[in-house]
DNA sequence: GTAAGCCTTCGAGTGCGCGCGAAGTCAAGC
DNA sequence: GCTTGACTTCGCGCGCACTCGAAGGCTTAC
């Protein structure tokens, strides 16, 4: 999971399932001040691809560039901001579960609106095939189908 | 929930939650066939509403506009299509699904990072707040923590 | 020495889903 | 008849996060 020496461009974009001009792009926005070898070259080391890899966290959560921006700042401040780190992260999380839950609301119409077309497909009153579950649905139950079509 | 009489742009506009230049992009797009009044003015009915609803849950899953423009397609075909219309949903509901896992896995590193802060900011080795749990985390106990940081 | 290959910077382009302002039209009220 | 106001079409602009191409430099292999 961790490189003994530290990688190049290349091999830190792999290992962070990106593509170097990500990294760079990222660089150049002031995200992370990557270390260069002699020529100039960048060296992702561990400390640069476990930041990274919780930015990218982030970014798979939707926080925009700005907002990477801010929790960089304030991880280079110090260890004293870790209550604004905190606070931020709390912030953005809220923002996340909220787009989470109408995420599911509408899975949820889209799961009812297939169930309808399985329901007169299979032309006998019932589903034919029971809309194999999955364990994302847990909680979906709990809501009205909201058949609305 | 619906309307008794046909909606000017505006009103439907404000029923689902969207803006007047949006319902005319998406005519513009050739998602619907919108009726018009003797003055050229789009009246949307139940029928309209009904479909938006339906795209904007859609689109609230990320589909892009060629899928609704593919899904509307088969709607205008007519009946027959009702198998290929499941299978469009099928195949977005699998992507959805999957998005939807990886944003639960991402929200999970995010929600551990938080938790570190508080174990250190609690400084008694507990977390001072206990994290206070929501109904959409059920899911993730299964996973491991993936403290990454 | 020189060719290969990966790196560098810089800046412009892309794709998507709107957002918006301009300019014109139409129906209703006074 | 004239204003008012909501509607129409048209088409450019935008914000975001990349994405890519051009032009050049460094190191290593032969």
């Amino acid at each position: 999971m961790s490189a003994l020496v530290p990688l190049s461009i290349q091999e830190a974009a792999a290992r962070l399932g990106v593509s170097p001009h990500t990294l760079r792009y990222y660089d150049r926005e002031g995200l992370l001040d990557v270390p260069r070898a002699s020529g100039g070259e960048r060296r992702y080391s561990d400390r640069e691809l476990t930041l990274l890899r919780f930015l990218l966290h982030l970014r798979g959560t939707g926080m925009g560039m700005a907002g990477l921006r801010a929790y960089m700042a304030l991880v280079r401040e110090g260890e004293h901001t870790a209550p604004e780190r905190r606070a931020l992260l709390v912030a953005h999380e809220q923002e996340v579960e909220a787009r989470l839950l109408s995420l599911q609301a509408d899975l949820s119409a889209i799961r009812a609106k297939i169930a309808r077309y399985d329901a007169h497909l299979g032309c006998d009153g019932a589903p034919a095939r029971p809309v194999l579950d999955s364990p994302v649905l847990a909680a979906q139950r709990t809501a009205p189908p909201e058949v609305n079509a």
